[in-house]
DNA sequence: CTGTTAGCGCATTCAC
DNA sequence: GTGAATGCGCTAACAG
């Protein structure tokens, strides 16, 4: 046990064991009113408290080393300040930089974000209130599962949506990736470097940004004369992608010379899957990824991949948010993307 | 403002735009006082509250879309069921696995859990009710610098340490993982494959986790006759671990064989190094992680490398703070690791 | 300029 | 077995 530290002056002791103090306890050691110590320490005293009595109870509450609880402040004002960011998976390195962008700008206007991890994106999310059992001002709801959507929009709270359909006619306010145009940009890439049999490797996931994918990559080949490409689908796992490019790299026909994947942790499986079939990366076989996660630089060689501008969708997820809870309307946000050339694709090799 | 509820049979509308039901709103729509309600969905109503009587209560509650107040309920009880996950970095796919764990034993026991990123590792966490405003009961605090404690266990908050130093006399209950067996394992894996020139790419971040490690090589090293492994530091990125990796490969003197990275990141870099260096892997220098990361079974060849129990520790950790919070002592944990020896390391080279 | 008063929604005595 | 009263800590009205 350490001694008490030094029960000199400086007064009553910070944190210690016993009860927290209240906002009444710094009052009297202040020896002012509640009132005015509510007043200082909310920062709206400009003109009502005088210079002296403020510094007094700045002092006393650090003194006391004094804490708002802020189950009473919320319940007072009937609001909690904080934001409940629903992502289908915290694992991904994606995710957590849109937390790290949405707490940032909450911070600023002293909000505080919490997360809660949808279970499997599989299946409507189960109640948002017992794991982050939190009471929650709004929601942020990122890449979700339409499903899973109800289940959270039920709330009746202010919700915001990231990375999802914005035509949905009543629908929510949303902030966007231009994830269709990222992979126009990968297919005009690989086009580009002469390739005319490219095989898709789709993540077997049900969400719009998804399907989006598989739109964009097939209307754009479209567009240049080409027919569809073979999509083969695969659940969100190296392994499940190394069988799904082995798969794409042994059908019948003239095998594909580039493999256009959905998601970065695809295309190391893919590269794996062709590495097996004893396809060198990018002579025999291109392949790009989708995300730039740390993953793709980690590769050899480095997947060229798109870039998410993953911290910056969080900034305006919570953003639009705060609008929504400030009465303002919420625009709808789109973000560009861009593309990362790297070192897994090439030209077409000829023939 | 909405009209009167009933008006028709099925009663008012569930989450509505307006104003949330309250239990007095249940109560009178129950036909019961507030004190019943609040038994009744308390679960304490074995003898007081009549079958009936409960089961109307219950289909009020039901039909008006109730749900407790959170704030109120902390105020009252004093306690809100929530605990804080201090972690260094969310990008972290083991804190996450970290959270994983903690919020199932927590939900399991009706308690929520919130993270707080502490920023960049560096320094002392800022406050963390800036961040994660909620009001927290107990803190799990995982692999953090010495420092950046004192910022939180100031808080006068029940604290428990995750990956952290045991030995520390008055200090908080500590749930850990045999990091130093775990080193221990890899290297005498390579040391079993006749590698005799192992370096040791260290990670340059000072917590108890990353000392323990260099000292378990040291310490494995010695007891095997061998002189202290060669060391270089590399920041805990691919970039910094390819450079490290290069310097080592390259430095004057017999070329080591082995490359034992403290971490599957660090590995990650040591395999671009080597080769960029013209190295074939395992063939002519093998690499071994620390982690488990999906990385190293995204990378080819696949990493040998040591799996940590993250859910695991993350449920432990869970578990000590709800016994701590029930006075109950929370003696301190220690998980065992695995070796998982994959297609990254080989016989060294003769010669 | 400052103090007094009231009430947010809930869980809990204590009467009945 | 149930209802009426009380207070958790805080902030927003008003009164002085």
């Amino acid at each position: 046990m350490p001694e008490p530290d030094t029960d000199a002056g400086s007064g009553p002791r910070p944190g210690a064991g016993g009860t927290r103090p209240t906002s009444r306890d710094v009052a009297r050691a202040a020896g002012v009113s509640q009132a005015t110590v509510s007043l200082v320490l909310g920062d709206k005293w400009r003109g009502r408290v005088s210079e002296r009595t403020a510094r007094a109870v700045r002092v006393a509450a650090g003194d006391l080393g004094y804490r708002p609880n802020l189950a009473a402040r919320s319940l007072r004002l009937g609001a909690t300040r904080t934001a409940l960011l629903v992502v289908p998976a915290l694992t991904h390195e994606y995710f957590a930089r849109v937390y790290a962008g949405a707490a940032e700008v909450a911070d600023a206007h002293g909000f505080g974000v919490v997360l809660y991890p949808s279970p499997a994106g599989v299946g409507p999310a189960r109640d948002p209130f017992g794991s982050a059992r939190t009471a929650i001002d709004g929601v942020i709801a990122s890449s979700m599962a339409a499903d899973a959507l109800a289940a959270i929009g039920d709330g009746g709270l202010p919700l915001v949506m990231l990375d999802s359909d914005p035509d949905v006619p009543g629908g929510p306010p949303t902030v966007n990736l231009a994830v269709a145009d990222g992979l126009r940009q990968v297919t005009r890439h690989l086009l580009g470097l002469g390739h005319r049999r490219v095989a898709h490797i789709a993540a077997d996931v049900d969400t719009w940004t998804f399907r989006v994918r598989t739109e964009a990559v097939t209307a754009e080949l479209a567009a240049a004369g080409l027919p569809p490409a073979p999509r083969r689908l695969s659940a969100l796992d190296v392994t499940a992608a190394r069988d799904a490019a082995v798969a794409a790299l042994t059908a019948p026909g003239p095998r594909p010379t580039a493999l256009l994947c959905d998601d970065d942790i695809l295309a190391a499986g893919a590269c794996k899957g062709a590495r097996a079939l004893g396809l060198r990366i990018p002579q025999d076989v291109s392949v790009s990824g989708f995300d730039d996660l740390a993953l793709s630089s980690a590769l050899d060689p480095e997947l060229t991949t798109v870039r998410l501008p993953a911290e910056s969708i969080g900034r305006h997820g919570m953003t639009a948010l705060l609008a929504l809870l400030a009465g303002r309307p919420a625009p709808p946000v789109e973000l560009p993307l861009t593309l990362v050339p790297r070192a897994s694709t090439a030209s077409a090799p000829r023939g």
